[in-house]
DNA sequence: TCGTGTTTAATTGTATGACAAAAATTAGTT
DNA sequence: AACTAATTTTTGTCATACAATTAAACACGA
């Protein structure tokens, strides 16, 4: 197995594709464009400057990884999620890290356990300060080492994935005064069974967190439910000021 | 002023892009492309008589699901499976159905059940006239049930995507003598947790059925691993005359 | 004002051609 | 056979085209 090291000096030079992908995923992700909201194959052309080619290809992969939905012959959406789809997802997402969890404790090294703790300790950090972006990253960090202190590398992926799914709540749930504190602690006490190498206990601390997170998560979904006055298709041109229902 | 009907035959146009996508996914999972194989897309515009655009559309699409990796300016290939990446694939598809089967154990309907059991008699039957398509069919439809009746829509979809990246050696379990039979003997032994409503013996039949499946597939795996021909270093290849215009 | 049918514009789905850059193959030379 | 130069394939990307479909704008009678 080849691990790529990448020299921190390279530039690497992205292909077209990939880096519209990413720059269009974040775009979503970031909230810039919401659940709902239609792509047009042309603006978004214009706002990337790369070619309807390389957009549609793009848009392709998000349909994949169910960020965007294409409907035919009307085109690319962001996805909305209900809130079962959100709930079903919850508990997919769950299982996983409840596996990740479990053999963690079992498997993983002691530097991987010690990188956990910096991550947890950046978040808080992250969270003190407010600093939406770094929160973010910092969440993302953390994730990232948690699965791959699994020993499972399908592992990273899958919960990327379905974190995006999820991602029109993550940067919210810290909006909510006192919940970050409170998952801090959540953490903590999973790191505290992952370090006892406790599986069933690290089990139980994912599920634990994963509830009590749940409920804030619901509780911005039924606020983005009700709120949404989706404007039907209107460009930059007008703005439909009227609210109807 | 045509008024289509379309009442007896619902034969529903698809697009040329989901049809590409179909059609080559079948080609991959069916072994006709085999791991490693190179997917030259002119050759697959040919074969498939689309277009480069829907071909690479559809390639990317196979991309974000992980049955091919597009090497950047190499192109496409086959994805193929690591010993290592194949576990760690095993077991996270054991997770999922983990969580299926407690789920159905606890809310899936009679009729759930029912057409559970249908399924199971299906595949059993294919087994036995070693029908290979027919088994094929009796698998996804089995998964399918399985993965509905535990009410969670996300998992029909995740488990096919798990399914396909381990399709390699779906077709091939099947071959080793003694096998099926014991495969049904396990679903069956599956089945009647279900029917007793009982949801950790579900998960603990679900575990059973996939440690003894694994077993099998190692061996494939090795078997595939062994043979394949294929030329990592530069070879000489000789070249009949296959002189065409 | 409100449908409601019609015309017009915007958008998608797909194909084709183009071309530089990177890879693979062939041919030529030692 | 080993190495290198020349040639052909193949990829990555863009631009253009155009039918089919959908959405928007308009017009008109109730």
């Amino acid at each position: 197995m080849t691990i790529e090291k990448k020299a921190s000096t390279k530039i690497v030079k992205q292909s077209v594709y990939s880096d519209t992908l990413t720059r269009l995923s974040t775009l979503i992700i970031e909230g810039v464009y919401k659940p709902g909201d239609r792509l047009i194959e042309r603006e978004l052309c214009d706002r990337l400057q790369v070619s309807r080619t390389s957009v549609r290809e793009a848009l392709r992969r998000l349909e994949a990884e169910r960020l965007v939905q294409i409907i035919p012959n009307k085109g690319p959406v962001v996805r909305r999620l209900s809130t079962k789809e959100f709930l079903d997802l919850w508990d997919i997402r769950t299982t996983i890290e409840c596996l990740a969890a479990r053999r963690f404790a079992l498997h993983g090294s002691d530097a991987q356990i010690l990188a956990l703790e910096k991550c947890i300790h950046a978040m808080d950090q992250a969270l003190v300060n407010e600093d939406e972006h770094r929160i973010r990253v910092a969440k993302n960090d953390f994730f990232e080492c948690f699965m791959m202190g699994s020993g499972n590398f399908a592992l990273p992926d899958l919960l990327r994935q379905l974190n995006a799914q999820l991602s029109f709540m993550w940067a919210s749930s810290l909006r909510v005064p006192g919940r970050p504190t409170a998952s801090i602690k959540d953490l903590m006490a999973l790191l505290e069974t992952i370090k006892a190498r406790n599986p069933e206990a690290a089990n139980a601390a994912v599920i634990l967190y994963n509830e009590r997170a749940k409920i804030i998560a619901l509780a911005r979904l039924a606020e983005l439910e009700s709120e949404p006055a989706k404007t039907p298709t209107r460009s930059k041109r007008r703005v439909q000021s009227s609210a109807e229902t």
